[in-house]
DNA sequence: TATAGTGGTTGACGTAACGTCAAGGTCAAC
DNA sequence: GTTGACCTTGACGTTACGTCAACCACTATA
């Protein structure tokens, strides 16, 4: 028994044109009618097919499917226990996306009409996401869990003009900074300014602040290259990191 | 302040491509630098930036984005709620697909080296999700829960030979089918074959056989198109479904 | 036998969101 | 004057097909 073109993608649930394209990059092969060229499909083609939708289930790509299938059971196996944990991740990003858009749209449903606010939470919701991605590991190996979320607990619940006051001390800050790191002078005022203004700019978050706890900030600013081009680029300066770090050192010696 | 594109893009942890693919699609338009022809974005390109890479997490197209930064907050409202259902649905998806994949793996690992037998096995339970998400809902509703969850077992607990033997039967089944079909004669001994045929094929999943049950598959058969393109495809002719209908009706009259 | 309808064939272009050259202008520094 | 870093505009490649377009093969019917 062999199946027309179309036979075969009605049986098989697909459009002639991936059959046609499966020939195309041999994935699968078509026989052909020597009298009219048409595409014969046997009952080995069927089965190769329905491998093929199975692999591509499981997302995998059709370059890979079309190695997997000429693989001894042991790669493939190897090939799907591998798949399952890039699903699983995936399916974990899911979670946390879900999580982040319903305090997004429980914040948007809150008020009636908030505009800027929402926009502001909204923006706050996302940077607290960030952070949590990029230092949260870091933060409470550090700091200890509980600090963490005392810190995040005080972002979120910081009032809008409280957020720009943070913001503008932090811009005052980068000010200072590219002086500094300009002159190199760690004596200037510009340097207590530095100083100053970083430790308002904590203090924004933190419950309680203390110079020990600064100076280990400080540590983890040199250890994380994340931190660096945060500083460098924001200044503008590829030593603007390195002078904060000098700057706190000092001041919290 | 203004930001060259590679400062931009650093800061907001894109590419310089991408932003340039932005400002060709317009979404995020940048100034240009009379004297040199450069590119240079302000305050304001960083904010709209952000707003795109926000909406962007969830999955939203360029497209999309572009109009939705134009509408006012309560469309935008809308929209995140009906991408979360789109998240949602996406993630249940993945949850199936581990499931099917860690039954197909916990088969592999099971038997040393089983080769047709896992096939086979890996087969079933993909044609048990398919058929799940094709019929499901509307069997149970025919049929009530134990019953198809009894009907799945029956069939997961298949042997080989017997899965073997059920197509067998099917096969004989499409062959009879086809001759009625072709001559539309129900009283023939080929529509007593294909009566029995099917019956022996339910028989194989089904604890136990009764011809109102029979009766109301058909009644199934006729409301589901799936089910006519199954058997018209598989005979290969349009009246194929309708003629299987006819003579379980007149059999189980 | 002409014709219409259905189904087959091979190009070839389009898709989304960029990555990746290539060829060449700009600018500061040495 | 010449590096070297940064910028520019094309233009092609990517994935897995969808969607024409132009043309051939076959069957049924007027």
């Amino acid at each position: 028994m062999t199946y027309s073109i179309q036979q075969l993608a009605s049986l098989a649930g697909v459009s002639t044109r991936t059959l046609r394209y499966y020939d195309q990059i041999k994935l699968l092969p078509a026989n052909r009618n020597v009298h009219n060229g048409y595409r014969e499909y046997g009952e080995a083609a069927v089965d190769r097919l329905q491998l093929i939708r199975y692999f591509q289930t499981f997302g995998f790509e059709l370059t890979t499917i079309q190695q997997l299938l000429d693989q001894p059971r042991a790669v493939q196996t190897a090939a799907l226990a591998t798949q399952r944990a890039q699903l699983a991740a995936e399916r974990e990003h899911l979670t946390t996306l879900l999580n982040t858009l319903d305090r997004t749209l429980a914040a948007r449903n809150g008020g009636p009409q908030m505009t800027d606010s929402e926009k502001f939470a909204t923006f706050k919701q996302e940077q607290l996401a960030d952070n949590e991605q990029a230092f949260g590991v870091e933060a409470r190996q550090l700091y200890g869990k509980e600090t963490v979320m005392a810190s995040q607990h005080r972002f979120a619940n910081l009032s809008e003009t409280e957020y720009h006051d943070m913001q503008a001390t932090e811009a005052e800050l980068f000010t200072a900074l590219k002086m500094v790191a300009t002159t190199g002078d760690l004596t200037s005022e510009a340097a207590r300014r530095v100083y100053e203004c970083h430790r308002q700019w904590l203090c924004f978050t933190w419950n309680n602040y203390s110079q020990v706890a600064h100076r280990g900030l400080a540590q983890m600013y040199t250890h994380d290259s994340r931190f660096a081009d945060y500083y460098n680029q924001r200044v503008g300066l590829p030593n603007a990191a390195a002078t904060l770090v000098a700057v706190i050192n000092q001041y919290t010696a």
